[in-house]
RNA sequence: GGUCACGUAGCUCAGCUGGAUAGAGCAUCUGCCUUCUAAGCAGACGGUCACAGGUUCGAAUCCUGUCGUGAUCACCA
């Protein structure tokens, strides 16, 4: 049983013996670092069942539990906070246990359990990704992890929105103007090659909109009249209808964007266990609204376009079928969740997408529950703040946007500078190099955005380099990489277990801090927040570094405080590796 | 205009299921490499937690209002 657990019950059987008074639980807090003290009992809460002074409830507690408990050391009361000093033997114990448990803090996956399906990224695909996307499916791949770790089962998976007008804009460019272009003969990444034709096509339909308005168009009819996208609504109709030349063309260019994008995914360490494709299930979710009309719970208007009314909840009303009887997104969406819950075995669905699709959501798990679906409860949208630039939104078109290829790159190569300058892998060679300033450039940059509370929108300023100092990735990384050569060095057994061991105040500080980790993971999986994982290795280090900069490990004084150093390093090194794992990042033997 | 999110040190962020004197990193300044990696450590400086009310023994945290920022409210996706 957990100490402090323990504690409360023996503080609950406490009260009743001395106050006759039944409570079901007591407020723990962790005492803070100026009292002395392992953990604190507020006794504030009890006021409300125990009449009196609280420094002197305080004290009677205390006493109760110092004397029942052989775990308690002794106590002291300030104000309302009675702080609870554990007997040394109480961390001693705890490290064993973790020091033994070679998964410490991964929980074990519960049998026949239902799977939590987690979609991210989700990319259209007429551009390359950017920094956007970066977000997005760093979040998405590391809450999958932290789910995963939290003792669930857990399919990735995107929807790959591979179809519509947008797409037929870079197809039709490309037609029209790319003499015949590909990846091999440009030297272009696929996923590059497509985005220019997208923006080329962007360029011209401006162009021909000006053109129009001068000749007396009003600009809204202008932007719709423009002959090329004209053409490219063309194209769409012969797309749906299966024109052999077009799907061809629509295959070739997706393949290319497809090879793109699996360089990308690659070079930021995400994966996917299922792709769904927006050509295979647009279509889905129209019988879902007949049935829907018979329930009642759409209803048609005059023109035919089919509705449903959320006004009663605060919403709008929303169409979900057009009045020519195509689908809107929406219908997909409905369409599509069902079609998951179908498929697989699943718990919960988590759509990894950004805030500016809230209402989306909302209205999608409104409309899902007012269709009668058990599971629309269990249905989460992990709604995260856009990458901006000082300058504002990123905009593929007009070319302002961060280029996730280019980005990686860009980081690897300050890590490359740093680690020269540095100048500390004689050893290494240029291999080894390239994959550690990879390690540690994409360390930075993913801590960089998974430390930021997801709902929060990021700032990104391209001439500021993303720090590899201070509270980094690089700085997590560097301190399990100088773990990694103590452990390297140390010329002697340390498995055994030190028995009679004299923690000083840093070991002890360690040792509650990796205490945290197993709830800390639980808590990250409860929120969807990255972000917990991050502060926690953070604070984990920071108590780490304290430690080893004050003391001696592999030249400490005794054997027994070489061994006990030694496991706690080792074991420090461990946590950091594991919790880095569920935020997607690597860590270096040495940097 | 309606709805939602956010507003904490010069900058970037923790803390938000109410608890003790609001914490880190960057930047600025002081020290520490003849001992295990100085991408480090120790310290100094820096705050009207946007503002105003309210609830409470206790509010950065909960409630209301105001202001500011962003998003959203398409027969777009």
């Amino acid at each position: 049983m957990d100490f402090q657990k323990k504690i409360e019950i023996t503080a609950i059987n406490g009260i009743r013996e001395i106050y006759h008074v039944e409570i079901d639980s007591v407020e723990f807090q962790a005492t803070r670092k100026e009292f002395e003290g392992d953990i604190t009992l507020v006794i504030f809460p009890l006021l409300r069942f125990i009449k009196g002074n609280p420094v002197e409830i305080g004290t009677k507690i205390g006493e109760y539990l110092k004397n029942n408990l052989p775990e308690i050391a002794g106590f002291n009361v300030v104000k309302g906070f009675l702080n609870l000093v554990a007997n040394p033997s109480v961390f001693l114990e705890s490290f064993k246990d973790i020091y033994q448990n070679e998964h410490y803090g991964i929980a074990n996956p519960i049998e026949k359990a239902k799977s939590v399906m987690v979609e991210y990224s989700s990319p259209n695909t007429n551009k390359p990704l950017h920094l956007g996307h970066i977000r997005n499916n760093l979040l998405g791949y590391s809450v999958a992890k932290i789910i995963e770790a939290s003792g669930k089962k857990v399919i990735k998976t995107q929807i790959i929105n591979d179809r519509g007008i947008h797409i037929c804009k870079s197809m039709l460019a490309w037609e029209l103007f790319g003499n015949g272009e590909t990846p091999e003969s440009t030297g272009l990444k696929g996923d590059k090659l497509v985005g220019n034709y997208y923006v080329l096509f962007d360029k011209i339909c401006k162009k021909e909109i000006e053109e129009l308005i001068a000749k007396g168009k009003t600009e809204e009819e202008a932007k719709k009249q423009a002959p090329i996208l004209l053409k490219a609504q063309e194209m769409l109709l012969k797309w749906e209808a299966g024109d052999e030349q077009v799907v061809a063309l629509w295959k070739k260019m997706n393949q290319w964007v497809y090879d793109g994008f699996d360089k990308t995914y690659k070079a930021l360490g995400v994966d996917f266990h299922k792709n769904y494709y927006e050509s295979k299930t647009y279509l889905l979710g129209k019988e879902v609204v007949q049935e829907g009309l018979e329930k009642g719970v759409f209803y048609r208007k005059e023109d035919s376009s089919v509705w449903i009314d959320l006004t009663g909840d605060g919403l709008d009303e929303k169409i979900v079928l057009r009045s020519d009887g195509t689908a809107v997104y929406m219908t997909q969406d409905i369409g599509t969740a069902i079609l998951r819950f179908k498929e697989f075995n699943l718990e919960s669905l988590i759509y990894t997408v950004g805030n500016e699709q809230d209402y989306h959501f909302k209205v999608l798990f409104l409309i899902l529950k007012k269709l009668d679906y058990q599971w629309s409860d269990h249905l989460f949208h992990l709604s995260y703040g856009m990458v901006d630039l000082p300058s504002g939104k990123m905009k593929s078109r007009e070319g302002t946007v961060v280029d996730a290829d280019e980005l990686i790159e860009d980081m690897t190569n300050s890590a490359r500078e740093i680690s020269e300058e540095l100048g500390k892998l004689e050893n290494y060679n240029e291999s080894e190099k390239e994959r550690l300033y990879r390690i540690i450039g994409l360390g930075a940059l993913k801590y960089f955005i998974l430390k930021v509370d997801p709902k929060k929108r990021i700032l990104f300023d391209p001439k500021e380099s993303i720090d590899f100092n201070g509270n980094t990735g690089p700085f997590i990384q560097y301190t399990y990489a100088r773990i990694q050569s103590i452990l390297r060095k140390a010329d002697f057994e340390f498995s055994q277990t030190v028995e009679n061991y004299q923690l000083n105040d840093k070991e002890k500080s360690l040792i509650k801090q990796l205490q945290l980790y197993p709830e800390i993971i639980q808590n990250a999986a409860q929120n969807l927040s990255p972000a917990l994982i991050a502060n926690y290795t953070f604070e984990l280090v920071k108590e780490y570094n304290s430690f080893y900069q004050s003391m001696p490990i592999l030249n400490a004084d005794t054997m027994n405080e070489k061994i006990f150093r030694t496991q706690l390093s080792f074991k420090v090194g461990e946590v950091i590796k594991s919790a880095f794992e569920l935020l997607g990042v690597e860590v270096p033997e040495r940097m």
